[in-house]
DNA sequence: GTCTATAAATTGATAGAC
DNA sequence: GTCTATCAATTTATAGAC
């Protein structure tokens, strides 16, 4: 018997879309590309999607909606600020492992065409829910004073989200030991 | 009296260059874009560079030969590690801002063609350095017990790099507040 | 859902004049 | 140092058959 060649449905065309959009960049990767390692070509690709920015535009989708998800969390919207904020963070970090693929895509974009701006909007209205639960733990006193709440949101968001160019799941390093060592940063700014 | 226009050497081309690719991403600029920002042809662009990767070879090389003199300065090689490990940091960050186009282009490289993948080696080696000093200020005791040098390494060096996404020189914030923020996240790790 | 064939535009790069 | 003209290859995308 030999083994059925895989058949693609958007689904599952979009999830090597994304890996190799991650590792060869949006636009380092052709069309072609993308039919050699699918292992169907460029014509049923496009059975699946209307064009190769389509293809992009769902994905960013997908990791904004799952990052937009963790604020409709009750531990996002109860108690006190600075556990809010942690939460956000842990949940933060286990979404971007969850969905690296996408998120990793989320991350490169540049703002290029008018998917890639809308990407960067709806990403640009999730910093700013974070930055304002930093504003609220340092008003509170919980962060140390003086901190700056944006600086510190950008620093902050901005190691956690570097994590997807190294992070891989299965390594030795597991999602737990990860959130804990971004927790153990996060705690360090704690009065 | 008509404004001269702009005439070009290689060094004034890169600079544009640079610029233009860490805007759009280096796949994502044509030798056609390229030309029309600087007003130029691409035959002329030609004149100053054998080929578009080349210009971005130069590029790479800039920001890592910047990076790597921070290790040769004496601060770097004397004293606790843990003092070592903080002057490396507060260099890095001044780099990063110095050379902003040229270590934004480092940061965004993924290794596609030979160029790509030298420079991703000397990040690497860059970065090995590094972990070998937050290993050492661990093993002192100026750091907390349990850290582990690795992946706090990549985590604190990956909010630095994250930085060139957002900072701009001339803003409101000096190179001196963003060393001192990022000082103060590092000096949240110490015993 | 996948294929072959092909179009239309863009891309990196060169030749040779001023 | 810059230009016009041009090329060969690649790129995104479509038409139509199985």
């Amino acid at each position: 018997m030999t083994p059925a060649r895989q058949r693609y449905d958007q689904e599952s065309l979009l999830a090597v879309a994304a890996q190799v959009f991650t590792e060869r960049g949006y636009d380092g990767t052709s069309m072609e590309d993308l039919a050699k390692v699918t292992g169907i070509t460029k014509s049923s690709i496009y059975h699946h999607v209307q064009s190769k920015e389509e293809l992009l535009g769902i994905g960013l989708d997908r990791a904004l909606d799952a990052l937009f998800a963790v604020f409709d969390e009750p531990a996002s919207m109860d108690g006190k600020a600075v556990e809010r904020l942690r939460h956000v963070v842990r949940r933060t970090v286990e979404v971007l492992v969850a969905e690296l693929p996408y998120v990793s895509l989320l991350l490169r974009v540049r703002g290029n065409t008018a998917t890639e701006q809308r990407a960067l909007d709806r990403r640009r209205t999730f910093d700013r829910a974070v930055r304002a639960l930093f504003a609220e733990a340092i008003a509170d006193g919980d962060l140390r004073a003086g901190l700056d709440p944006a600086l510190t949101e950008r620093l902050v968001f901005g190691m956690i989200n570097s994590t997807v160019e190294w992070y891989r799941p299965r390594s030795e390093i597991t999602v737990d030991d990860l959130v804990g060592a971004v927790l153990a940063i996060v705690d360090g700014l704690r009065r």
